[in-house]
RNA sequence: UCCCCAGUAGCUCAGCAGGUAGAGCAAGUGGCUGUUAACCACUUUGUCCGCGGUUCGAGUCCGUGCUGGGGAGCCA
């Protein structure tokens, strides 16, 4: 008796002798004299039909099998003689592992994301969320392997950090001491009581360490999870979620664009050619148009766009927009949604901001007015990837440390390797869930991830 | 944090102008059938989100809180 998947059962080309699948089992049939039960293992979206019949020594209990119970079954697979399969399986022997309660919460009909999210820790048994797990783990997979056949190193940033300002958002504070026993000397709290002797946060970017690796490894990338402390209340935002960062040393804004469009069409392309059954749910269930987006993403260059001429757009497009447009002000998600899903219909690169609403480490250009930053658009989603070219030169970094107001001596080894070997590079940071969702067409990052955190949610 | 919408059976929802609740599905029982979101018949189920108010009377109107959703800001 051999053990198998039920995915590889499902793909078998010949009948099959002796063999064993455990599952659950998600839907049962009664007739006169046997009983057709569906089911589902998790390695593959669809599930095997067992054929149970009355001369089984237990079928008394199989008959009174419910959803969601575990089970091993012991037969033959073999032609199936209805239409909606090709494959089932003859059980000769039907082991039950455990019944699941009645007042199981799954029922055999949709039920909404809303209510599904009451319950994360059993939606991975639908179909949409298994679908998407399953994605999910694929596109983990890939982004090592696209990297990897590039010639990138895998970085493993610290998830606790010591900077207090890594220029992305509020941190999350990680202390050992119980707030009720924490010592105050003059209403001010004592860090040196503090296990690292000091404040210490959740990470909100490994950019900065990654940059100290690509200086030693070449080009590196990291793959982790990022915290954010921001009270937002959006489907786009998580406090904590995934972001994959590369880093490329000898590397300017060009390329740090090529890279980011290529990552993504490539990532879209592993997922058509290698998640088609898991897509097919998405493409008839939650957006009858994704293959073709998921096929345009792949197949067309992305639009490329000095953030000048966005404004230029965005100032002669007929549109009434709630705020106004105008160079040095930060575009707002409706001058972005109306460039990358209106204007151009595909992804949109905007690069060369303005100096002024960007963040110390970005390259100043030579106009001195921008710098070398690149934010990749994507119709439905906004922003997927926020990148730019670091800033090599020292003297013109600390001019534009001291300008954002942070204290150089914090950095002091940041400010190391450009008095080391610096040299032009360049990276981004891509929102894997966000890239789930551009996969999947899915429209609340919530259901992409398996048990989201955000502001006033932290239940599984 | 701000703006808008919603909260009725296990789930999805109806309940039009205030008169103390209903459907489908699920569940239970029986029947039928190589079935496939199986089908047919019968049966059970409710602090109508909480609190306060208006009224003879509130699921329905008002206030407030909580929860969920959408949008904005912050960003990945």
């Amino acid at each position: 008796m051999k053990k198998y998947k039920i995915l590889s059962l499902l793909n078998s080309e010949t009948p099959l002798d002796s063999i064993v699948i455990n599952g659950w089992v998600r839907t049962k049939r009664d007739s006169s004299s046997f009983s057709f039960i569906e089911v589902n293992d998790g390695s593959c979206l669809k599930n095997i039909q067992i054929i149970a019949e009355n001369k089984l020594s237990n079928y008394n209990d199989i008959k009174k099998l419910s959803i969601g119970s575990a089970v091993t079954v012991y037969g033959d697979l073999a032609e199936s003689k209805g239409s909606g399969q090709k494959w089932e399986i003859q059980a000769k022997k039907f082991d039950i592992i455990s019944i699941a309660s009645d007042s199981y919460p799954l029922q055999k009909k949709r039920h909404t994301d809303e209510y599904l999210r009451t319950i994360a820790h059993l939606r991975p048994r639908t179909n949409k969320y298994g679908a998407v797990f399953r994605i999910r783990s694929e596109l983990s997979f890939a982004i090592h392997k696209f990297f990897r056949d590039k010639g990138f190193k895998y970085i493993h940033t610290p998830i606790i950090t010591g900077s207090d300002c890594e220029g992305a958002g509020e941190m999350f504070k990680v202390t050992a001491i119980d707030p009720e026993k924490a010592i105050k000397i003059n209403g001010q709290s004592d860090y040196s009581q503090e296990f690292f002797g000091k404040p210490a946060n959740l990470t909100v970017s490994g950019q900065l360490s990654a940059e100290m690796f690509a200086l030693a490894l070449g080009d590196v990338y990291t793959f982790g999870p990022t915290f954010r402390a921001e009270n937002s209340n959006t489907r786009r935002h998580a406090a904590e979620f995934w972001m994959i960062e590369p880093e490329m040393v000898f590397c300017d804004i060009n390329d740090d664009m090529d890279l980011g469009e290529q990552t993504i069409k490539y990532l879209t392309g592993y997922a058509l050619k290698e998640c088609k059954e898991d897509l097919e749910l998405f493409a008839t269930f939650v957006d009858k148009e994704l293959i073709n987006n998921l096929e345009n993403i792949c197949s067309s260059d992305f639009i490329r766009l000095p953030y000048e001429e966005a404004v230029k757009i965005l100032k002669e497009s007929k549109e009434k927009f709630e705020y106004e447009v105008s160079f040095g002000k930060d575009l707002q998600a409706e001058h972005e949604n109306y460039l990358a899903g209106q204007y151009f219909k595909k992804p949109v690169i905007l690069y060369n901001y303005p100096k002024s609403i960007k963040p110390f480490y970005m390259r100043v250009s030579d106009d001195d007015k921008t710098v070398a930053a690149m934010d990749i658009l994507v119709p439905g989603i906004g922003e997927l990837i926020g990148g730019s070219q670091r800033e090599e030169r020292l003297d013109v970094l600390e001019l534009r440390m001291e300008e954002c107001g942070l204290i150089k001596e914090n950095y002091w080894w940041y400010l190391d390797s450009r008095r080391f070997g610096t040299v032009p590079h360049s990276g981004f940071g891509l929102g894997f869930e966000r890239l789930l969702m551009l996969v999947t067409g899915i429209k609340n990052i919530r259901d992409v991830i398996p048990f989201p955190r955000t502001p006033g949610n932290i239940e599984f």
